[in-house]
DNA sequence: GCTACTGTTCACCTCCAGGTGAACAGTCAC
DNA sequence: GTGACTGTTCACCTGGAGGTGAACAGTAGC
């Protein structure tokens, strides 16, 4: 299994603090790589690798301005991240409270389930 | 950095399809390791390994019945897996509404936004 | 043009995710 | 108790995430 998909790539790209905190300053504006990292206790290399991971998610897309780079959040990504979530936390929540009115009817019958 | 936070965990879980295969079926209702894993064109070891980084997560737990292990979903996780996501997501949409606010009133005063 | 600054690339390391086949442990069924 | 079945453990391999310091490329400012 070879082939990521994007939703791979999503849920990797928040996978790790440093590049939570990322997405957390990008999501309050655009901000330069500096701006970005800064105070986030790691080395410039370190951030160009997370910045790339975050960037083949297309999580955060980046414009060069000059000798800095501008980094941009992109919704696409975390909405079919949170969409996964969304639909499979409200699937089981359907079928968590389908069983419990299951047992509490079997109950008011005396019935012994399954 | 090695002290990975309960949400690293719960991102990188589901970070990889066969572990989310494994996630949607258990959210139709529990299920053995055989019956989650089936089809999914994996062995038994590999499997075994999924399902630890899973249960590492807090995603599924495990109760062993006889010679067969039932796997449930475990809510927790995912729940807060889904509020970072919708709690950022959200303060994103509202950084971006209130910016493209800004420039259509800066275009309605004939002002050229800095 | 020289210097300072921003960010990447390079070379290198360690650790663990992800995979396999073979062997094993425990349980069920006859 | 023998055999079939479920799942883990073991030994092994590969790739890539995550980290570093040093060197580099490009731009801005004087």
């Amino acid at each position: 299994m070879n082939s990521h998909t994007e939703l791979d790539r999503s849920f990797l790209a928040l996978s790790h603090p440093v590049r939570r905190a990322i997405v957390e300053r990008l999501v309050a504006g655009p901000a330069t790589v500096g701006q970005a990292s800064s105070g986030l206790g790691v080395s410039k290399p370190a951030v160009t690798k997370h910045l790339k991971l975050l960037e083949s998610a297309g999580v955060v897309n980046r414009t060069v301005a000059g000798r800095t780079h501008v980094l941009r959040l992109e919704p696409q990504p975390l909405r079919e991240a949170s969409a996964w979530l969304e639909l499979h936390r409200s699937l089981w929540r359907a079928k968590f409270e389908s069983v419990e009115r299951h047992l509490s009817e079997s109950h008011e019958r005396q019935e012994v389930p399954e």
